[in-house]
DNA sequence: GGTGAGCGG
């Protein structure tokens, strides 16, 4: 009786179509079509409006100072840092810049993004909200908790 | 030495 065998193949097949059965996406695990289609978001949905600001496109030779300077013309930057790397000390080429107040923050995405700097096009946007300071930080964790070594 | 998308101390 071969009946057995031929009955036992598709339940195996069964598992690759109902990995962990329904109850969760009635679609395979290919990729869902966006029925709405409302918003594509592909991978950076804009933050929500704060004071801290992100700011990208910046030239290599574009300092704190500038970035501050040029960006307390429309408000009050209480924090600005061009991001540079520990090692080398070269620019990242973006930085953040930290406003009194959320209006002041609007008003410098408005006035300073898609605006010439140093020679460059730069895009002020709203920086995303970091990871809280944890309990447990230290030396041998990333600010995630994920193990370095 | 300094790329050219991105989210740091």
């Amino acid at each position: 009786m071969a009946t057995r065998a031929a009955v036992a193949a598709p339940r195996v097949l069964r598992r690759f179509f109902c990995t962990n059965s329904a109850s969760s996406s009635p679609s395979f695990p290919f990729i869902p079509p966006p029925p709405t289609g409302a918003a594509p978001a592909p991978t950076r949905p804009t933050a929500e409006p704060n004071t801290n600001l992100f700011v990208s496109g910046l030239s290599k030779r574009t300092t704190t100072e500038k970035l501050r300077e040029e960006f307390s013309k429309f408000g009050v930057v209480t924090h600005a840092r061009v991001v540079t790397d520990r090692v080398s000390g070269y620019s990242k080429g973006f930085g953040f810049v930290q406003y009194s107040t959320i209006e002041e923050a609007q008003k410098g995405i408005e006035g300073m993004d898609g605006k010439f700097l140093d020679g460059w096009v730069i895009f002020a946007e709203y920086a995303r909200p970091r990871p809280p300071p944890g309990q447990f930080v230290n030396n041998n964790t990333t600010q995630y908790g994920r193990q370095l070594s």
